[in-house]
DNA sequence: CGACACCTTGAAGAGGTTCAAGAAATGTGG
DNA sequence: CCACATTTCTTGAACCTCTTCAAGGTGTCG
């Protein structure tokens, strides 16, 4: 495990606006340069942590991309999430004091290290960062009600156009392009993510290109026409 | 709306356990009392609250029985959750401070009112209080995960069965019978929330029925063979 | 008791999966 | 740097699960 000081303080990351509150006091936020003491590297294909191992800390994404993913008993294997820069990991590990799931890095990656103690003492100090770790949490279970209603009530065709959408939007508000963009995972992991077999969001990617809708090359993908994405979204009607 | 005042204080309250940290000292019982100044009756079929009304608290169930559910413009509807006593809603309403569901009681219910500011006031003052929201919007992320892990990579059966272990499992944990139990919500709600439609659903209880694991009357279902259910959802093998 | 909402069941059909084969990219070792 | 192995992606064809449409049954409440 790479561990690593830390060379940049949260006042000056460019981040900052991702991952941390905004309009703070000087000293609020003399404080919360304090939360983040190391940084843990992490190469491509590693864990940042899995299911199981005793929850310590958040993870705040510097750089790179994360898929987070629950495994059962039984074998199965749900991808939960994608996380990109600025993106917080680990919320799950609250309850139990264990994490539920598995975080590995889709490419080199690292992340910003923030003891979960240390942030409930300095929220009980800071009453924005106090709030701010309760906005953060309220906008997963959010998220995760987007993602259940994306499983629960759309077809192939709206989840995918819904998932590329998505990762163009977010991509977009780090500085990417809007319509052009490298998928860090594989067609399986995708499928897993949007509850279809590797083989459907294969078919479902050339039937988009041959709409004029995307191009594919591998895993680069670029958006041609995104409104006709957001039509496939809505067209998904109650009867 | 009904509102009143409140007779019984969180301290005497029977489902404390379910909905407030435990091992406070005295001081920080009291302060605590303090936090639910009202409850609200709702009766069935009301919204305690719908997307789009601005957040002010949370909500524990006291009595009754809730379904949450999110709708999109297209008219698309999914259940997102079914809510007992002791359990909390209104999390989703933090981020943006408005509500991102609709909450809607199945049967005649009661909620004790939270206000959110007070909770975070009081969450500086008393530790155990502020570990205790982390560890239930935490839980409640859990609780999602495992959601999407059962509309992601299960079939109609393994979700049917999960989801009666399931509720008769927090029943349980509530006093009532392991194996029998009245469902406070249609088929078609049911389906809403398992991804599936309200036809399918009957028919597998139907199914479930001649195999013996289970004796349904209309809402009224029996429980005879729970290992036989635990069977079906963890049969859910990857290959 | 009648109207309405809810549930069950059947038959046909669609959407997605499974199995299989081959193509394209990526990595490895000589 | 090339040959080979491995992984990942695409596409086809058959199959299966779940949906859709339809009709009839059951329960409930004014």
């Amino acid at each position: 495990m790479q561990v690593q000081a830390i060379q940049v303080a949260c006042s000056n990351c460019n981040l900052r606006e991702l991952c941390m509150p905004v309009d703070l006091t000087e000293t609020d936020v003399a404080k919360i340069d304090q939360l983040v003491q190391t940084r843990r590297k992490i190469k491509r294909g590693q864990a940042l942590f899995t299911a199981g191992d005793p929850f310590t800390s958040l993870y705040a994404i510097r750089t790179g991309f994360f898929k987070t993913s629950v495994v059962t008993d039984g074998g199965l294997d749900q991808v939960t999430g994608f996380q990109m820069a600025g993106e917080i990991m680990g919320l799950d590990g609250i309850v139990n004091q264990v994490h539920r799931c598995d975080a590995i890095a889709l490419e080199d990656a690292e992340v910003c290290v923030m003891p979960f103690e240390r942030m409930e003492e300095l929220s009980r100090e800071v009453n924005a960062l106090q709030h701010h770790v309760h906005k953060i949490m309220s906008r997963e279970i959010v998220r995760e009600h987007s993602v259940m209603l994306l499983l629960g009530s759309m077809r192939a065709e709206e989840r995918l156009a819904a998932f590329l959408l998505n990762l163009a939007q977010r991509l977009h508000a780090r500085g990417f392009s809007r319509s052009e963009m490298i998928l860090r995972m594989k067609r399986e992991e995708i499928g897993s993510y949007l509850g279809m077999k590797l083989e459907t969001v294969s078919r479902t990617f050339s039937k988009f290109v041959d709409d004029g809708l995307i191009l594919v090359n591998q895993r680069h993908v670029q958006i041609l026409d995104a409104d006709g994405l957001h039509r496939i979204v809505h067209t998904a009607q109650v009867d």
